[in-house]
DNA sequence: AGTATACATCTTGTATACAATACTATGGAA
DNA sequence: TTCCATAGTATTGTATACAAGATGTATACT
């Protein structure tokens, strides 16, 4: 693994595990003193990061990590929402053909299986969470639109805009097996929306779909325990936006 | 100017002039000796490149010039046409300050005495233009989200799905005056659905609205002279997707 | 002719020294 | 006390040398 993956693993870690704060300044140097690597590498990494969002430069030099709004987080699960709900629609519009159409009707199988028994484990959470971010990866590709893919690509590079956004929160709701047969729902809806040719009933469920992570984010929210699990949770600032 | 910037600047200008020949291999000490300048601002110019979608890495090493097959373009006017809508319609359901629909109307107010004469002039097409882009970038402004905004910039790096996209192919159409008619209309329609808190409706007109410059797409597939000024007309590869 | 090996070349990754720029702190003058 | 100039410090930009890894080519062997 080069020197330039090494740094951007670890600074990403450092950032969303909470150890560098929101706000935090962040020089090359002082990243280079931090990992051990020389300036190449962590400059690199910084552009990656600020690329991503999770940095933003500062114009007296540095970078400060990225603190978000509870609004920027909605925002983020809203346009994660409308780039899979435009996905979706394309595939219906365009058709999908019927191997991939399988493909994620065995995806969903095994999701139903990992959920279907009685209590869910924490193995079948486990399990669910992998399923979930691959049938969303395949949603994407049966669109059959590499720019649109990209973009995706793009957005869900923050933890609260991807798939498994606050997944580690659900699992701790009461009714947490509740809402994932309600997400699976959707899933096997979108999928029927899709092979039926039902563009916009495609787009609006993906988009309700994403928004399911409201109830997720509302648990961190007000509790710091379930905020302390998940990814990401320390650069969460609570009040408006940032 | 830094050297970064000065590669960068040069480097993309050669690739949308068509200087750089979609599918043509750039290495970093190609570049270098293309520029005249070192190493690491050439790595920093390709890494950006990279990420604006204009070059695409080769496993072997190198970068490739990209190439968009129609479909992408139509995709990425889609994808604008789709991020837009959610800003007009974040805006809608968020309200907008007096002030910022006030300093809108006067954008669109200027457009209106610039294509409101007889015949379109040169220096009027370019006013439009300038003007259009200030009016996109206040309409992204009021959705209030600097989420969605930075997105948006990200997609509207390819020039392609600007919203000055293939305006210059739009100056040569003989129904020019017509199409920024109605543009300028959807402009209007936009402001006074977000006013009256309509976000359907704002969504649905921006979604149409940046599907207008398939008219301009058409033009310049069919006219090697049109394609010719267009900017990044030289990336347009025809034929089905890359 | 096909395969394996050695060597050359290309390309990128990395470290580091030097230069340029911007910011901050300090001292002096008004 | 306030303002301005200067010096010091921090930070980034840049160039370049060295190293590592991958690919391509030539040669020898079967």
């Amino acid at each position: 693994m080069s020197q330039t993956v090494t740094a951007l693993l670890r600074l990403r870690e450092l950032i969303l595990s909470g150890a560098l704060a929101p706000g935090e300044r962040l020089s090359e140097l002082s990243v280079v003193d931090q990992l051990g690597v020389s300036r190449t590498p962590v400059r690199a990494a910084l552009a990656r990061l600020e690329e991503e969002g999770l940095l933003e430069p500062i114009p007296s030099g540095g970078f400060a990590v990225r603190a978000f709004a509870v609004d920027d987080i909605r925002d983020a699960l809203e346009l994660r929402g409308t780039l899979e709900g435009l996905a979706a629609r394309l595939a219906a519009e365009r058709g999908v053909a019927l191997p991939a159409l399988n493909e994620m009707r065995r995806l969903l199988d095994s999701i139903d299986r990992v959920i279907g028994g009685g209590q869910i484990s924490a193995a079948d959470f486990s399990a669910y969470i992998g399923l979930n971010e691959q049938v969303h990866a395949r949603l994407i590709d049966v669109a059959g639109s590499t720019v649109v893919a990209r973009q995706i690509g793009r957005v869900m590079t923050l933890p609260f805009a991807s798939p498994s956004a606050f997944l580690e929160a659900q699992g701790m709701l009461p009714e947490a097996r509740a809402i994932l047969t309600l997400a699976q729902e959707q899933h096997r809806a979108v999928l029927e929306a899709i092979e039926n040719r039902e563009g916009a009933r495609a787009e609006a469920i993906m988009r309700e779909h994403a928004r399911l992570a409201r109830r997720n984010l509302q648990l961190a929210l007000g509790d710091q325990e379930v905020l302390r699990r998940v990814r990401g949770g320390a650069l969460i600032r609570h009040g408006l936006r940032a």
